[in-house]
DNA sequence: TGTGCAACTGTTATAATGTTGCACTTTTTT
DNA sequence: AAAAAAGTGCAACATTATAACAGTTGCACA
């Protein structure tokens, strides 16, 4: 897996989104998995940018599009997409973005900018071993983590109107 | 502020209770906020346990002590004691808890238990550390931390239907 | 090649969570 | 006391998510 794009940097951002579907089709044949042609088509409208989207975004694209859906469709793919770790959803923003990090086994870090919308996600050891450690320490068995930074991205810093 | 309860042991859970109802009118005093009868009324429903409770959850038991409450009543009352630290939202479970910690500055970690319900919260300087310099690696501006990890307590490790 | 099962999809309705806007009351400030 | 600010009640509405059930498709296997 090679290194991401920066989502506030300019970027071929068609790459990202090819890269995303390839991974996808590969994680989903090796688990055996169906990617049908409504969850590679939901997979590619929530990385259409680095910006989450709600499932009733992702709806109405799909409506837009001609294609005959209700929410029940849509929230099915995302869950589908979710179990085999393609996508996250962001809690704090009940929305949902692309995996980074598609199999590599991780705990996302996520660092949501206020300004401009775009999220990075991150790995970080020191992070997760700071986390398992306290958890362990009140032995609580720990088994989902959701971490969400919520602030101001590089971009955004200098130029306040980033889009 | 003297050690917590923790919520999955037994315990004198009144003491809880009434010592966040004292610090809560100490907090806003020395704010110049204004803890109304309502605000009161709704800090000390969301104590009523450690378990986090929904909106709706405390509109429903304002609406059987005869309080003729909609659901903005509880929302601002919500709003107020959140930006006043006195409560906070867990964002995985769209639910309220009280918060631990008043007064001291703190970024809040949440263990919570999908057995018996219970939340704890934490305090962990390097956790907040190691989030701190993982966002500063990316040269982000962290505002607000969201961090919440699901498992089970110790409690319900060896009991498994602990209630 | 059919045939049965499991997974997937379409559709309708409904639940759960959260917000807006406005009129009115209470409290604080001047 | 008058004006301003903060808080409340209320109705309507917006957004997010799920339940239930019927129909369809893909796939293993006789
Ligand atoms: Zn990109
Ligand atoms: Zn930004
Ligand atoms: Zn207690
Ligand atoms: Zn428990």
């Amino acid at each position: 897996m090679s290194a991401r794009a920066l989502p506030y940097r300019p970027h071929n951002h068609d790459a990202c989104v090819s890269q995303a579907l390839s991974d996808a089709r590969a994680i989903c044949q090796q688990q055996s998995a169906r990617l049908t042609p409504t969850r590679e088509r939901v997979l590619e409208l929530v990385w259409q940018s680095h910006k989450p989207l709600g499932a009733y975004d992702v709806l109405a694209k799909l409506t837009a599009e001609g294609h005959n859906a209700a929410p029940p469709t849509v929230y099915r793919a995302l869950d589908f997409l979710q179990q085999h770790g393609l996508v996250h959803r962001i809690a704090s923003l009940n929305a949902f973005i692309g995996c980074a990090h598609v199999g590599e086994h991780h705990t996302g870090m996520f660092l949501i900018c206020r300004v401009c919308g775009n999220v990075l996600e991150l790995t970080d050891a020191s992070v997760s071993t700071a986390i398992r450690n306290a958890a362990g320490a009140e032995v609580f068995r720990a088994e989902a983590v959701t971490l969400e930074v919520a602030g101001v991205c590089p971009g955004c810093q200098t130029e306040p109107n980033h889009e």
